[in-house]
DNA sequence: CAAATGATAGGC
DNA sequence: CCTATCATTTGT
């Protein structure tokens, strides 16, 4: 299994979306490797998307999307969880794709159903905002299986950005996984 | 269904 | 400076 490349991340963020579901997110916190199989996602897309923290343009906290794609856009949201993304496409696009369940793996205490039980579970903080995906303790490997079979739906909690946006099939699942944040 | 809980975007 | 809001989770 090999660690992801920058040129993965720097494509369309609904493809990225898509072919992240099977790869492996790798955390090494304290010496201990945890490990687990992206199920779901959202993508985020630049521009117009009304749900994507970019689409007012560049702030303090939403930097990270607007830089390299393969960093980590973590913030902190409802005041006690965070939420994991990874920035996709060329600097200037504020585009992300935002991690929502993971199928443990290894090493895995606790639910990685939903973005901010999988940050809690994997050890994952704004600390690590802005770091790029390509470290020993931080970084996702392709898929080791074949392409699995994709469902898509609406993203979650996004209705403040209108029926619009927050109708679009942005989320992408892994049909009949487990570990889904929702069935 | 509503509370928890604090950073922050946007308005003044 | 002020405060409504929030890419969620948990318990009633």
């Amino acid at each position: 299994m090999r660690t992801l490349t920058r040129a993965f991340y720097d494509r369309d963020t609904v493809a990225v979306a898509r072919d992240l579901l099977g790869c492996w997110l790798v955390r090494d916190v304290g010496g201990v490797r945890r490990v687990g199989r992206i199920v779901e996602t959202e993508a985020y897309l630049g521009g117009q998307d009304r749900a994507s923290h970019s689409s007012r343009g560049m702030t303090e906290r939403n930097r990270v999307m607007f830089g390299p794609p393969g960093h980590a856009y973590v913030y902190l949201v409802y005041g006690m969880h965070h939420c994991m993304n990874v920035v996709t496409e060329p600097v200037g696009t504020g585009a992300a794709v935002l991690l929502r369940a993971l199928e443990p793996v290894e090493n895995i205490e606790g639910s990685t159903r939903g973005p901010g039980l999988l940050c809690k579970a994997m050890g994952i903080d704004r600390t690590l905002n802005g770091r790029d995906l390509f470290g020993s303790d931080f970084r996702i490997l392709r898929a080791a299986d074949s392409a699995p079979a994709i469902m898509r739906r609406p993203r979650i909690g996004v209705d403040y950005a209108g029926p619009r946006w927050s109708r679009r099939l942005l989320r992408f699942c892994i049909r009949r996984n487990p570990f889904l944040s929702r069935p």
